[in-house]
RNA sequence: GACUCUGUAGCUCAGCUGGUAGAGCAAUUGACUCUUAAUCAAUGGGUCGAGGGUUCGAUUCCCUCCGGGGUCACCA
């Protein structure tokens, strides 16, 4: 990169960078920094009375520093905190040379820079505990500057807080903005006590293919991508949910999978291209028994994070306490518009749309007209956890038919804040009926239902062999871990959420200028002058360019000898 | 996709009805041996998102585009 398109603070952080390597300094060591503390260590553990802690070896972030002429403060920031040091000039530099605290350390150490410091540690006048520096040593320069943010008594100065930045560049998010990084441990945390929880049981993690030549286990637009060796297309899956029932056939009685999954559909609050779902499968048990497993997981992790089951959920408090309510979808739409369902056909079913301000299309079936009632007129009145169960049959097309009802599945979902948490059945494991189903779904997607499924038939193959009464349940990560760390966002629950490309400004590639016979060295002069295009640069006249030219030079101190006028004119023409 | 707000210094933001920009922090130089949003003094730093239009003159008004936020729609 030319210095013209740097800031003046990036040049002189760069300049400090120069400085120490001519004083010796390396500021990109390559040796092992043995730390023997952490932040937290120190602040939880200090005990003046003993005292303990007197030769401590840390590392960390700088991220204030504050000189008083031969002392000072700073603040290490390491992944559990901030700790305070003291630097003294006589004791840092015991001899005559203090060119180490009043170059080193004043002048060439910047906010950002990762710095390891041995001494020990004490409490200062004003109660902060604080490690007094005996030697310390630069472990990796930071040319560019840190947002700084303040803070005094809990209120929080300078807030770096522009999203598009904070998910751009989630390193800084992190850095500067702790609280951040408690909602991804909380993630983990989450994770870990499902896996944990999983393996007590004696289930198996397993992985499937992320690449797919069939994308199925739900209706959703894929993203589609091409094999050269093959010379076929292939599919980022949109779920796991078949692979992980192959399994089963094959004699797993107990499956999991954490698994990206990836839809090409709309971005918002609630939706990430790519996103994480656990789905786990269990032979010879059905949505009943998934049910209560399903809570005694989520009390679980609301325990885990929280040490108790009631959390705070935007303006409401949510209680994960098991057991949850159960109601039937035909109830719950009864209890939501007045109409009993139940028994409807679509024509019927599309009067009742109607009458209650509802829309649909008559591309929609009986399934989908049920679902948009729900959607629009119960789902949001589950607050707290509430298992929906029985859907009709159209909107599940691997659900085993319900026991007392073919019209109905054996299906459940876990509503939670008016959103949908999971989606568990008793799995299809009638081969036959499943064929069907798939045949269904493709009539709809022949009708205008761009959803529906593709047909797996290798599936069908499986399923033919004999799949054991199985339950299955899946459970989207980034949902929970929103609703488990308060976050509006699923932005806030990605580390890397998607975004839109940074986009440049268009430019003439360096070449275009060249031809010109434009010496290298003024190229990226015009560049930086607002000269992107070789056409835009034909507009001017020679003589105000030229001037432009030397006044730029001078002005910006780049110590280049300035072209002839008359150069300048054959540039341009 | 629609509506709406928004883009000014490294960061957070001011900038009235049009006259090419200010503050705090950060930076630079200096003072200061227990400070903590350290303090004090001085200094530098900006194609005001991009392009076009109106105008003698646009950061400001209008249009287009680009980026971002919010709401809605789409998305079991």
């Amino acid at each position: 990169m030319s210095n013209i398109e740097l800031s003046e603070q990036e040049l002189i952080r760069r300049a400090s960078l120069q400085k120490l390597r001519d004083l010796g300094i390396n500021p990109y060591p390559a040796n092992e920094f043995k730390v023997n503390v952490t932040a937290n260590q120190i602040i939880t553990t200090f005990n003046p009375e003993i005292p303990n802690l007197q030769e401590v070896v840390f590392a960390g972030r700088l991220m204030s520093q504050r000189i008083m002429g031969k002392a000072s403060f700073g603040e290490l920031q390491d992944e559990t905190g901030r700790i305070q040091i003291y630097v003294n000039r006589d004791e840092v530099c015991p001899g005559e040379d203090k060119t180490l605290y009043n170059e080193v350390f004043k002048k060439l150490l910047d906010i950002g820079d990762i710095v390891g410091v041995m001494g020990y540690v004490f409490i200062t006048q004003m109660g902060e505990t604080t490690i007094h520096v005996k030697e310390f040593v630069l472990l990796s320069k930071s040319i560019r500057p840190l947002p700084v943010v303040k803070e005094k008594e809990g209120k929080t100065f300078d807030a770096f807080t522009d999203p598009e930045q904070r998910y751009r560049q989630r390193y800084l998010d992190l850095i500067v903005n702790p609280h951040v990084k408690e909602v991804f441990l909380k993630r983990t945390k989450i994770i870990n006590q499902m896996r944990e929880m999983f393996n007590e049981r004696g289930y198996i993690e397993v992985e499937t293919p992320i690449l797919q030549p069939i994308p199925g286990g739900a209706a959703a637009r894929p993203f589609i991508t091409h094999h050269n060796a093959l010379n076929m297309p292939l599919y980022l899956r949109v779920a796991n949910e078949l692979y992980l029932k192959r399994l089963i056939v094959g004699g797993f009685e107990g499956v999991y999978e954490f698994s990206k999954d990836f839809r090409n559909e709309g971005m918002d609050r609630t939706h990430n291209p790519e996103f994480t779902v656990m789905e786990i499968y269990v032979a010879y048990k059905d949505y009943n028994w998934m049910m209560d497993f399903t809570e005694e997981m989520i009390e679980r992790v609301a325990v885990a994070l929280h040490g108790m089951t009631s959390i705070p959920v935007g303006d409401k408090e949510i209680d994960f306490k098991r057991p949850y309510k159960r109601i039937t979808m035909f109830d719950s739409i009864r209890e939501h518009t007045g109409f009993d369902i139940s028994e409807m056909d679509e024509i019927a079913l599309r009067d009742v749309c109607q009458k209650i301000g509802v829309e649909f299309d008559n591309t929609m079936g009986k399934g989908k007209l049920i679902d948009e009632i729900f959607g629009a007129k119960c789902e949001g009145n589950y607050i707290q956890p509430t298992f929906i169960t029985d859907y009709p049959v159209e909107m599940s097309p691997l659900c085993k038919k319900h026991r007392n009802n073919p019209e109905l599945t054996e299906r459940f979902e876990l509503m939670v804040n008016g959103k949908e948490l999971c989606n568990a059945y008793s799995e299809l494991n009638d081969p036959i009926d499943q064929l069907d189903r798939f045949q269904e779904q493709l009539r709809l997607s022949e009708k205008g239902d761009n959803e529906a499924m593709f047909i797996d038939m290798d599936f069908v193959r499986a399923l033919e062999y004999g799949m054991p009464p199985t339950s299955g349940m899946g459970i989207g990560i980034d949902r929970l871990t929103m609703l488990m760390t308060n976050s509006i966002s699923i932005q806030d629950v990605l580390l890397f959420p998607q975004m839109k490309p940074e986009k440049r400004a268009e430019e003439d590639s360096a070449e275009k200028y060249l031809e010109l016979g434009i010496p290298a060295e003024w190229v990226e002069v015009l560049m930086k002058m607002g000269y992107k295009k070789v056409s835009q640069l034909k507009e001017v006249k020679p003589g105000k360019l030229f001037n432009d030219l030397c006044g730029f030079n001078k002005k910006n101190q780049l110590g280049l000898t300035n072209p002839a006028a008359n150069d300048v004119t054959n540039w341009l023409n």
